[in-house]
Parts: structure tokens; sequence; C-alpha cells
DNA sequence: GTTAAGTACGTAAGCGCTTACGTAAGGATG
DNA sequence: CATCCTTACGTAAGCGCTTACGTACTTAAC
């Protein structure tokens, strides 16, 4: 295995052609004679040979790579960060829209690494950066740029120089709210929010207002309890709330995660979902489908945001200089059990 | 932003050394006087200044970078393949085991592409290649082994030349129907296999059989159904099996998603899981938790293997001729509420 | 038959690093 | 004071490609 790999001109030689001709072969260009071309070709498959990336990297200047750079790959219920399942999407969306024009994707996770030791392990590697904005420094991110195009996924901040892609959560958030209050009639809602510095968090819960205020609905100031995007923490949120007031007739949750965990104390609290209270998530994980009664949310086309940051970072590295890009992609919502749709007969039992 | 990026000569100059002296400096090693060290660290810090990967790797013949190659990031629920979960988890271990030694990862699905595509798009831009077996066709497999070193994760064959990491199966299954009949006393079980050609549902069919013969039960020559590994898929299985015969004590599935598939059919035929036929899944995929009753189940290390993978990959670069090595990592039953445990109460409802 | 325009390929100069080897200066040793 | 190690660097030859130019040979045009 792993025998010497040979080179360009070992393929040269045994063909009787220089090493541009190779070159030429390989990368199909025209101009060439079919028979060269093809006595080339017979060469280099009988040995085997591919051009070498980091050669062609130096000699072209582009490795065929793009980075996509995230906090970690397993959050571990941090709450700042990104959770597993939406950097996966994203990945899947980038390796997509990588291959799809012959390019390869590097991952890289910073785990604390400072910007400077990034550069050191990406820089000269890739060709660009994917970055999910939530989960690298502002810092990191410019130190970066410095020797990097880079697009940002979610970007914090309206006023960044880098192209970004992001969802729009607060469209989301509208549309439930609207169909919890239209379609079903409830009046009395409440929100659960995840860390209050969380940008997603502040968008959907002011993607919430803004659905309130537009039915004339009282606006609250604040989220009515927070449950850290964490299972437990929805659990908590929820017992907190009960504690506080009348359940209310709909309860519109951050993420699935929390929603997830409310389903449990409100079960044990002997209230029907959505019977007696409505529940609603975000982010449609994969267990919102399978947890009882299904859940209703909002699916975030993370693969597609991955798509569409790769090929806004392809663009702009073929065009350093063209215009700031913004894309926000839409949502979907997932209408299922948990707000109240479709009930049938309660089960036999 | 994406400057022009400063090279090793701008810095040599700036600082008054020659490039030689600037890559010691930059690489940590010894034998220089700390003040020119700190000297030309600071003109490169300045000049933001990070080696150029390609150019490095050129120099050195070692990219730093090492590739994950696996048949699709969404399996679509095609039979032979990995699931997603399976493959995230996979790459999260390769990431870490990468980092933690200044590797990078790369990506890359096969969908479809034939071997020499690969190498073309991968081979060079990788110091080695973990190779998920099950997706990449042992023909391509090789020849990408002409060309890299290699690691396959759960490899078909047992005489492949390559290293390989992978999971008990047979271990795992056979401590499931422990369980079952010892803690349980069941002793009227059932196996709803998947795809017949899939390895992984021989192997668990095989580690069922097993453990029966051990157990002095009726050892079947085949499973009782085939449910090809997909939720509706584990559906129709148990409808078909319930046609044939009285309900088994115990259903043992291939892997969760027919299982779960199951619960829903199983609640239909207005049988109690676990109370009228317990089941068990294999993989322990996220929903298996939320799923109820909660799903007893298998625990593969994915991430362990992940990381497990590089590694032996990582020795492996650096000992081109050592000793063949074929590790198997134990896996670990999830005993949740399917297969009859901690049985509560019915709820008061 | 001469010139112009293609066509098909060869030459060779890099791309930005690393590193084996060489060298100069300083200290130790006799 | 001549010799021998060390230490701290510099020199320069690659690493395996790509590609702007140059060249030889055909063919077309007049």
């Amino acid at each position: 295995m792993a025998k010497a790999r040979s080179t360009i001109y070992e393929v040269a030689r045994r063909s009787g052609v220089s090493t541009a001709t190779v070159s030429r072969a390989v990368h199909g260009e025209n101009g060439m004679s079919m028979t060269t071309r093809e006595r080339v070709l017979a060469v280099a498959t009988e040995l085997g040979w591919v051009p070498d990336g980091r050669a062609r990297g130096l000699a072209t200047r582009r490795s065929g790579i793009v980075g996509v750079l995230f906090h970690d790959l397993d959050s571990s219920g941090e709450a700042e960060e990104e959770s597993p399942l939406y950097v996966d999407e994203v990945i899947r969306g980038a390796e997509r829209a990588a291959t799809a024009v012959g390019d390869a994707v590097l991952i890289a996770a910073t785990r604390g690494r400072s910007g400077r030791e990034l550069a050191f392990s990406v820089a000269g590697k890739v060709d660009g950066l994917v970055v999910l904005a939530r989960s690298v420094s502002q810092h990191d991110v410019e130190a970066l740029s410095r020797s990097l195009p880079i697009v940002t996924v979610a970007t914090r901040s309206r006023r960044t120089p880098f192209d970004d892609v992001s969802v729009d959560n607060r469209g989301a958030i509208r549309a439930l709210v609207d169909h919890l209050v239209v379609d079903h009639g409830y009046a009395d809602l409440a929100f659960v929010g995840g860390p209050a510095r969380s940008p997603d968090s502040m968008e959907r819960f002011a993607g919430y207002r803004e659905a309130l205020r537009s039915h004339g609905l009282p606006v609250p100031r604040s989220p009515d309890a927070d449950g850290g995007f964490t299972e437990v923490g929805g659990g908590r949120a929820v017992t907190a709330l009960l504690a506080d007031r009348e359940p209310p007739e709909a309860i519109v949750f951050g993420n699935d995660e929390m929603a997830i965990g409310a389903l449990g104390v409100l079960r044990s609290a002997k209230l029907g979902v959505p019977a007696d209270v409505a529940v609603t998530g975000f982010d449609d994980i994969a267990s919102a489908r399978h947890v009882r009664p299904a859940l209703t949310t909002v699916h975030q086309p993370m693969r597609d945001v991955g798509e569409q940051a790769v090929r806004m970072l392809l663009d702009r590295i073929a065009q350093p200089d063209a215009k700031r890009r913004s894309v926000v992609l839409p949502t979907e919502p997932r209408i299922r059990r948990s707000c109240g749709c479709g009930r049938r007969a309660r089960r036999s039992s």
C-alpha cells in the first residue's frame, strides 16, 4: 500500500511528451491532438497518477478546498452555541455545493483556539472559509479575513463587511404565532426564550412580539421565561411559568429541546398537550417528529444555508471586489399535533 | 479583505534574517537565540503572516489534512448505506483526533464517483483517508490505496490489507438478548432484520442466534422478517409477523428506525409495549430516547470509532510498514422502557 | 512560392515553503 | 595561540505542478 507516488515527470517521460502536455491532457484543455491526449491519459491511469493537490495548489494559488469553521461539533448543551444538528446540516450543504464544482470541504472546530492558531491550521489549506458566526468571535473572524475570503452564517451584526447567509427567524415565528391565533383562536400565549443574550432567542422573541402586535394582543416586554435552549431548562421554565399564573393557551418555545423538555413536565402536571395547552418549538430536530404529541415547529433549511454559503464563497473568491451580499433564507413551519392541529379521537385505551 | 498575502521572504527581509530562520522560528525549533526568534515572530504577527499550507505541504510531503470518505452525508433511507448520524458521529470523532495533533479533516462524499475521480479530488490534498467501508466499493478503496494510506471503518471482509476499526455488533445483540431472556424471562422472541445482504444485519442476526443457542432456545435459520432498516419497513415487517403467528414476547429489531416504525403499528394493533410485547432497537439514534415507550437499544460509539480511526491513520502514515491492526470497539446497551424495564404504574388518565 | 495564421507542443520560470549542508563567530581546551 | 566544538544562522536545492512564451510545423491565402 501507499507506494511512492509517481510524478508528472514520470508520466511525461513514459508517454514521450513534456510535463506541460501532461498537465494539459489531464485538465482537458483543448488545442491538443486526440491521440496525444489519449496516450498521456493511458499512461496516467496505468501509473495511477493524479496530480498532487499541494503542488497544484502552490502553482495555481487555489487548493480546491473550502473550510467550514464552527465552535465545536458537539455543543454539549452550552448556551450560545450552535446545536450539533445545525452544524451537521450546514456541513452537509457545504459538502454538496463544494463537490458540485469539484472542491472539497475542510472542517475545523475552533474549540477555544485563537484566531492566529486557527489561521495556522487552516489558512493556506483552504481557499476560503464559511464561518458559523454564532460560534466564532468577531475578532477572530477579522483576523482570519486578513488572509482569506470569508462568508459568515447568521452573523450577529448588521454591519459586517462579510457576505452572510442566514435564516428568517423572525418571519418564522410570526408565521407560527399567526397560525396559533388565527387558525386556533388562542389569545393567551407565552414565550419561553433561550439565553437572554442569544441572538437567535432575541430574533425569535422579536418575531413573537411583532405577531402579537399585529393581532392587537398585549405585547410583553420580555420572554415569560428563560429555558436556556436546553431540554431540562425548558422543563424548569414551564414549572416556573405555571407557578406564576394559570396555564396559557399556548406556549411558544424558542427551540425544540426546550419544548420537548416541557412536554415531560406538562404531562406530569396533568396538563394535556394540546388539549389544555398548545406547544410549539423551533428547529425541527429529529425528535420533534417522534415525540408525543408530535411537535409543531419550524424547519430551518440549514442544509440550504450551507450550500448557499459556499456558493457565495466561491463567487467571492472569483470576484474579491464584488459588492457585499447578504441573503436570508425562508423557513418553513412544520405543523404537527402539539399546536392542536389534526386532533383526533382520544386513544381508546 | 483578503489582501495579497505576504510570504516568508517578506518576513525574512523585514526582520533581517534568512527564510530558513523564519521557518525555524515559526515552527519553534531550538538552536536559535531568543532575541532573533522574538523579532521574527513579531514581524510575522504584524504582517499577519502564517506559512502557506500548500507550499509547506509540497516541501514536507505532508499536508496536515486527513480525509474522511463516505457515500453520502444523507443516506435518504437507502439500504446498504450508513445512516447520517453514523457518519456525523464518525466525523466528529475524526475531527477531535485530528485537531488534537494539529491536523484538519477533509470530508468527501463518493456519491457515485469512481475511485479515480475521487483520487483526483482528494489525493494529494490529504495525507491519508478514513473510509467508511460500508459505502465505498472494495475496488475503489483499492484504487485509492495506491496513492494513500487508508484505514477502513467497519470493513466487510476479514482479509483486507487495511487497518480497520469497527464495532462489536454481535456482542451487543448478545448482551441485549441475554437481558431479554435472563432478566425478563422472555422465551419467545422474534428478530426483524435489515436488508438481507447488509453486513450489519447479518452480524446482528448472528449475535441473536448465538444468544438463543447459549440459552438453549430454538435457533431460527433466518430472521423472522425483513424491515429494510427503515421506519415504514419496520412497521410492515411487524404487520407481516403478526399475520403469521401469535405475537412473540419480544421483538429484536436490527435497528432503531424499524423499531420505531413498529411502535406505531403495535399501538394501532392494540398491543401494549412492553406489556404485551417488548421491543428493542439498535443504534441509539436521537429519537430512541423520545419515543414512547423509550426504546431499549444499543449505543454504538461511533465517535470513538472516528477518533480511533484517525489515530490509527496517523500511526500508519508515520509507520507505513507496521503490522496491520484491526480494533473492535465495545458497544453499550441502553436499557430503557421498551424492553419491560422500569415499568411503573400506568398513567392515571 | 512567400507570408500569415493556426495548431500542437516544448521550455523554463516560478509558486512559497523546508532542510541538508555550509560557514562564521565565539568559547573551551591544551 | 592554534585547534576543536558549539551555536546561530545563511545558502540554495528542491517539492510537483502550472502557464506565459517560444518554436516548429501545417495549412490557407494571395
